[in-house]
DNA sequence: CTGAAAGCGCTAACAA
DNA sequence: TTGTTAGCGCTTTCAG
């Protein structure tokens, strides 16, 4: 491997020349030109490790995935790779598959690496989590939980599930039916379902509840079931990918949508354009929102300082899946 | 931060011995206890840039992908993932946005940060790209792209579509329909059309073609347009998420999946389940695909060599959406 | 079992 | 403009 140093004995100059060379660029036009040509014969490339080593820390930052493939965790490395591009800075994509064990195990790493900040797209947090989180001399910005004192940043989930229900009002629905998931997970668990409810009853609907969990097969059979005695004519699934399979429930019973019952999910993913209606949604804008979150880390990275949390206004996309009451 | 140094002042012992504690273990009881206590209360954690420069590597993985969220990639990193979890080795994933200008310079990036092998995960390959492979100290082991004397991982695509011929001709079938893409991308474009064609000319179907694109939207135009007129009795779309937009187009005119027509895509992904009939498919098992990279990437990073190219085979997943021709 | 010393590749005073 | 020197944090001979 050629170094700075081979370099520098070839050219016949001190390794600071070479290194001047490579950056501030105080250098006399002659060696210049020796090494443009020693430098371009030899493929030469600084070591990133000796230079991060040197500078105390890596133009790097740190990610912490809660796993591959979900379609929202994509959608936000989308916007924060893009920011991150622009700006030249490299990002260490590592996941956590869920488990908080791993998260932690993760961070360390990260600070290991001497990563400039770490951007921890969280689900859940313990005790010890906390700590850590608090406790880190690297900067950690996180997405998706609040934490008092801690930066933060979310979605208004509340508000989208006011936005659904409003939406349900409007086109005159009286009897609704919310299909959500644990509250364990308080922004889909609790905020959506709260927002949801709490315009449903100002306004006077009848509202019930299902229980079910985030998978398609589960809202799939659960529509089956509960779907030919419910009186309710608007059902607002907590996720698209929930609402595809209740659709899919419905398409086996032979229940019209919209015609017969209105359906609508939240999450704003392509997925909700695979079927026919396209159903109706609340767009979470994940690729802004990564770009939001690593403009905050660029500044973190300049200034050492992270402001406190942001929250992230979200959008009704109303789709064929949704209609007016037919009196 | 606190460095080895720091723990060598504080236990009164020099700097080896503190490197020795930490790795070997030829250290007294004494110390050993003394050096316990102390990283304990400190925290202490090794910095990994000092340790890969002394080391001259780091025991990362460099990944290039071509995009964020493309399904299959996922798969592929989840498999990727899982092997480099036990082995409790670093990804550094990075994302050429299919753009062959930044693969290039994510290459160079890896290298320069010392990675012990980089997987790249290829679209097109250039010249100047194939040069930079051929040339690279650092290993490199290319997925989907066969290229003559570097070792690579690929599909048996071609298999792929032979294996969906024999099965609508199986099905009865004798009028066939192929909607496939551009011939740039050899594996879908070509291969999968390839080993269809030659299965279903053997067996004296009558093979029609429509060139299309990947995405939902223009399959979804396309079939509007030409499904009434088609004598097709069965349509094999080059990919799943084509098919959903033949499916969704069929939908719309009434055309009845799958006692009118068949049909089948390519891929296994699980849109294929989004939609009421499942859609038959050929399964590729990506993450299957992500561990047997992985395994050779790390066999790579003990031996320093890579063997050549393997191929993975594929498997028919038979749904709802293809049926035996009615008389 | 332990310590001194050298060095990985690079940068940054400080002199010259 | 250039070279000398020291040092980032760690590992690794080689003596003791």
């Amino acid at each position: 491997m050629v170094t700075l140093n081979d370099i520098a004995k070839m050219a016949n100059v001190s390794k600071s020349t070479v290194s001047r060379y490579l950056n501030n660029g105080s250098v006399s036009q002659k060696t210049r030109e020796k090494l443009d040509k020693i430098v371009q014969e030899t493929g030469y490339q600084p070591n990133l490790l000796a230079q991060s080593l040197k500078a105390q820390k890596s133009n790097m930052v740190g990610v912490i995935i809660p796993r591959y493939g979900s379609p929202s965790t994509n959608e936000v490395l989308k916007g924060i790779d893009s920011i991150a591009y622009t700006e030249d800075i490299q990002l260490m994509i590592t996941n956590s598959d869920l488990d908080i064990e791993r998260t932690k195990k993760n961070i360390r790493l990260l600070q290991r690496q001497k990563v400039g900040v770490i951007i921890l797209l969280a689900t859940t947090i313990d005790e010890e989590l906390e700590e850590q989180l608090r406790t880190s001399k690297t900067p950690i910005i996180i997405v998706g939980q609040k934490l008092s004192g801690l930066p933060a940043y979310v979605y208004q989930d509340y508000e989208a599930g006011r936005l659904i229900a409003e939406h349900a009002i409007k086109l005159g629905h009286r009897h609704l039916l919310f299909v959500g998931v644990t509250e364990e997970d308080y922004a889909v668990g609790v905020l959506r379902k709260k927002g949801f409810y709490d315009v449903a009853k100002q306004n006077g609907a009848q509202v019930s509840f299902i229980q079910s969990d985030f998978s398609r097969s589960q809202n799939y059979e659960k529509a089956l079931k509960y779907l030919p005695q419910t009186k309710a004519t608007y059902i607002a699934a907590a996720t698209d990918h929930m609402a595809i399979g209740i659709f899919n429930a419905c398409m086996e019973l032979g229940v019209q949508i919209p015609n017969q019952i209105s359906l609508s999910g939240f999450g704003g993913y392509s997925e909700t354009r695979n079927v026919l209606p396209h159903i109706t949604t609340i767009q979470y804008s994940h690729s802004e929102m990564g770009e939001t979150i690593m403009k905050a880390a660029l500044q973190t990275l300049e200034t050492g300082k992270n402001r406190l949390h942001t929250e992230l206004p979200v959008q009704l996309l109303i789709q064929g899946s949704t209609e007016e009451l037919k009196g």
